[in-house]
RNA sequence: GUGACUGUAGCUCAGCUGGUAGAGCCCUGGACUGUGACUCCGGUGGUCGCGGGUUCGAACCCCGUCAGUCACCCCA
């Protein structure tokens, strides 16, 4: 039979692997704990409607990327292909929304059908922060300031830059798509094929295309600026004024357009040139409209997703993985000779009640001293206890042998091992 | 979705122009040694990603397919 293997771009993340990605999530949560955001956990299927009028009808991610199908009842779901979406329709299904401040923080898999490579994959972890019911520049300003917290926490604040853009209200956008649109089809020849396809359904893509040639020909094209509100422009100049007083960085990037439909006003991403062409870590900016636009009460909001893949890739590259996150155990215990199984067991079982917060290895599976001390040494322990006597004799003492370059050891009755134990491993009780 | 490269033991790889597969590491048994070592001897482990085709014969050629890597595209 043929062997089965894992479906393309969806990674499994093996033992040595899971320490990064705990470290990772720790310092997520102890940041988002600093600014007072709860947690929410949402499904990860939803009704596919909920994506279409939430992320764009017309956008990449819908029109291509997500995984949709009917179920048994005929509805037709798919798997979430980013969370602000279900987070939404979560907190207003509840009525956490309405006249209220919400600060929401979720974490879980997100799906989209891509082509994977380095960074990108079909199933990918994100962070993500929500804060609901805030209309002014100061939580945009919070919501930004929480992901330099993680930075900060996590050692990357030289390798990250961060980039923002004012691309208005949906209004704004509407009346300067429209201008776009005009003056694209007039350059229409000077375009390559994706930009043609995109100059009427979504011209604003257009924009950041990387081609030079349509680059060129944007020359002289209208510029959102000219479009956006004033009322928009006095928000985005506050925020940029506060960011500046809490010691954030930042550029502005005019051709800086998300990719998901409900955003509007300020959006901002941070990026890294150490990650290869996905450069992207963190994404968000506010959605004023999304709320009433899948039919809730009209509610403001702002908030952020970030990649852990990549974040996790960025500090592996960098080595800024602590190398005390990977220690699993601090004792190994070596059993020479079958016949000691039951008194190993039993001194494993009294040492683990004593001490809780050890790891401690009981050797299973046999096998003679000097592999099993092998193993011992391996595992990254910082004593091994050494349990051995002669055939038909009582097992009266053991020896704990300390795992590092001095290898020193003490031979001790077996009554006294937790109390050596202790003393070796400065456990105060 | 497009393109380039790749896919041989658990791991890293070799295998010349086609003749039914090797090395090192790992694991394991033993010898030696006051005992994670070194050295020596032995052992386990592969339907050569999968499926077709060409051939007397394919890991090596052809087609398809799956997966990996990177880039385009897109985004976290």
């Amino acid at each position: 039979m043929a062997k089965l293997q894992a479906i393309r771009g969806m990674n499994d993340i093996l033992p040595d692997q899971t320490p990064s990605w705990q470290y990772v999530e720790k310092c997520f949560q102890a940041v988002v704990h600093r600014y007072g955001y709860r947690e929410i956990r949402f499904p990860i299927l939803e009704q596919t409607q909920l994506f279409k009028r939430s992320i764009g009808e017309v956008t990449d991610i819908v029109e291509k990327e997500m995984y949709s199908f009917d179920d048994r009842n005929g509805d037709n779901l798919s798997l979430r292909p980013e969370g602000t979406a279900g987070c939404v329709r979560a907190a207003d299904q509840h009525g956490l929304l309405f006249n209220q401040q919400q600060r929401l923080w979720y974490q879980g898999p997100m799906f989209r059908h891509e082509r994977p490579q380095k960074g990108r994959y079909r199933q990918f972890q994100q962070f993500g922060v929500e804060a609901f019911g805030m209309a002014g520049p100061d939580i945009d300003a919070e919501v930004i300031q929480v992901s330099a917290s993680l930075w900060q926490d996590l050692g990357l604040e030289n390798f990250l830059t961060l980039e923002i853009n004012n691309i208005g209200s949906a209004e704004d956008r509407k009346r300067y798509a429209a201008a776009l649109s005009a003056f694209l089809a007039f350059h229409a020849d000077e375009l390559d094929d994706d930009a043609r396809n995109r100059m009427h359904s979504n011209p604003m893509r257009v924009l950041d295309s990387k081609n030079p040639a349509v680059q060129e020909a944007l020359k002289g094209a209208p510029v959102l600026v000219d479009y956006v509100s004033d009322e928009s422009i006095a928000h985005y100049s506050e925020l940029k004024s506060l960011l500046s007083q809490v010691g954030i960085e930042f550029t502005e990037s005019p051709r800086l357009v998300r990719g998901l439909d409900y955003y509007n006003n300020c959006v901002f991403e941070w990026t890294t040139d150490s990650l290869g062409a996905q450069g992207t870590v963190c994404g968000g900016g506010r959605y004023d409209g999304l709320v009433e636009q899948l039919g809730g009460k009209a509610t403001v909001a702002a908030g952020f997703a970030m990649g852990v893949e990549r974040l996790v890739l960025m500090l592996d590259s960098l080595g800024k993985i602590p190398e005390a996150t990977s220690k699993v155990i601090d004792v190994y215990m070596v059993v020479v000779g079958g016949q000691l199984a039951g008194p190993a067991a039993l001194l494993a079982k009294q040492l683990r009640q004593r001490f809780p917060e050890i790891g401690l290895i009981n050797h299973c599976g046999g096998g003679k001293y000097s592999n099993q001390m092998k193993r011992a040494f391996n595992s990254g322990a910082r004593l091994a206890i050494v349990l051995e006597t002669e055939p038909e004799q009582l097992l009266e003492t053991v020896k704990i042998r300390h795992l590092d370059d001095s290898g020193d050891s003490v031979s001790i009755e077996i009554a006294n091992c937790g109390d050596k134990l202790a003393e070796f491993l400065s456990i105060s009780e």
